[in-house]
DNA sequence: ACCATGAGAGAACGATCGTTCTCTTTCGGT
DNA sequence: ACCGAAAGAGAACGATCGTTCTCTCATGGT
């Protein structure tokens, strides 16, 4: 038999993948048990509604960030250099041939309006990454709108590397990124 | 009875009303027979699937976009304050109580990777817009790389305020964008 | 006035999906 | 070896949804 919670892991990663790559509701509970490799009733007994396993696999996916960017940025030394490595990192995972989008920005324009906790949920991931980006942009002696400026530019070039399927925004945001942060700094 | 051009109308801008509030898989095509008030008989003679509907229903935000666009571009004089008008646009867009995101891009995420059709209008949209800026940033005289973080800045409010809820996005998706103009201009 | 065409209203169908239930099997404790 | 609790496999249930069908009625041409 398989540990409880190596089954739950197994249950979030199985469902994840498939959430991520088809969306959500087309993905059936079915799917996410045969992926699994479990039975119907062991998954409903760790997760009572897929309402929740969704909000599980949710914020499995914001831990997975926080460790991406903090990766990303631990080889770097100053504000600056965390900040650009945000794109860096970007770059990184549009180029991974799975990529679509961010899975927060998708289930909350495929469930935001109908569940309120997958709308929370992004926001709670979106201000997250602002207050990171804040902090990093305060260490640096910027203001808060340039916090929020960085913030954007994240943000778009994520669902333009989504619907374009080119990772190449990362570059430009990168880009724009480093101009923004000189115009402060200069001033 | 009622014209067969006034029908289809009346049932895009249900089904877009619908779509946009609650997401696309969560709207029966018997809400949208309510919404516009027709049978469910002749909502299928008109559109013959809930798939070519939505897709006549993003063909609609399509012109409704270049329409705001252009229309906000109007009263500017200069390349410069036509770029900038993008950003006012989205401004009043965001304030609207019922703003909930760009609906591509939910679209997109919702069923992008299941319907290839949604996914290309998205693409098609998102170019067009890259298109509309290049033009105009050329005629300034700048990169277009310039062109592509005037994009990725637009697409990141619209994400920012959707999520968020807060319409100032765009305000700081105007002041970068005014920055990243100046630093071109200035080399 | 009559009939044929088409439209409206909504029941019905078939498929899907989230969730639960049943039946069988396995397995650990004594 | 035997018994009871738990787990696996998947059938079943109830609801929903996209789509079609049926029945009724209005209407316009002759």
């Amino acid at each position: 038999m398989i540990d409880q919670e190596q089954a739950r892991s197994r249950v979030v990663d199985a469902a994840d993948a498939l959430f991520y790559r088809r969306g959500i509701q087309a993905v059936g509970m079915d799917d996410v048990r045969t992926a699994a490799g479990i039975s119907l009733k062991r998954l409903y007994s760790l997760f009572p509604s897929k309402d929740v396993l969704l909000i599980e696999v949710l914020k499995g996916r914001m831990v997975e960030w926080d460790e991406g960017v903090s990766l990303a940025s631990a080889s770097a030394a100053t504000p600056r250099d965390k900040l650009l490595a945000v794109y860096d990192f970007l770059d990184g995972w549009f180029r991974q041939d799975d990529f679509r989008g961010c899975a927060f920005i998708n289930s909350f324009g495929e469930l935001g309006a109908v569940l309120p906790s997958v709308a929370a949920i992004a926001l709670e991931q979106k201000l997250a990454f602002q207050h990171y980006v804040t902090e990093l942009v305060d260490e640096l002696g910027g203001s808060p709108a340039l916090a929020a400026q960085l913030a954007i530019l994240a943000e778009g070039a994520q669902t333009t590397a989504a619907i374009s399927g080119r990772p190449d925004a990362a570059f430009h945001a990168r880009r724009a990124a480093e101009v923004l942060i000189a115009g402060e700094l200069a001033a």
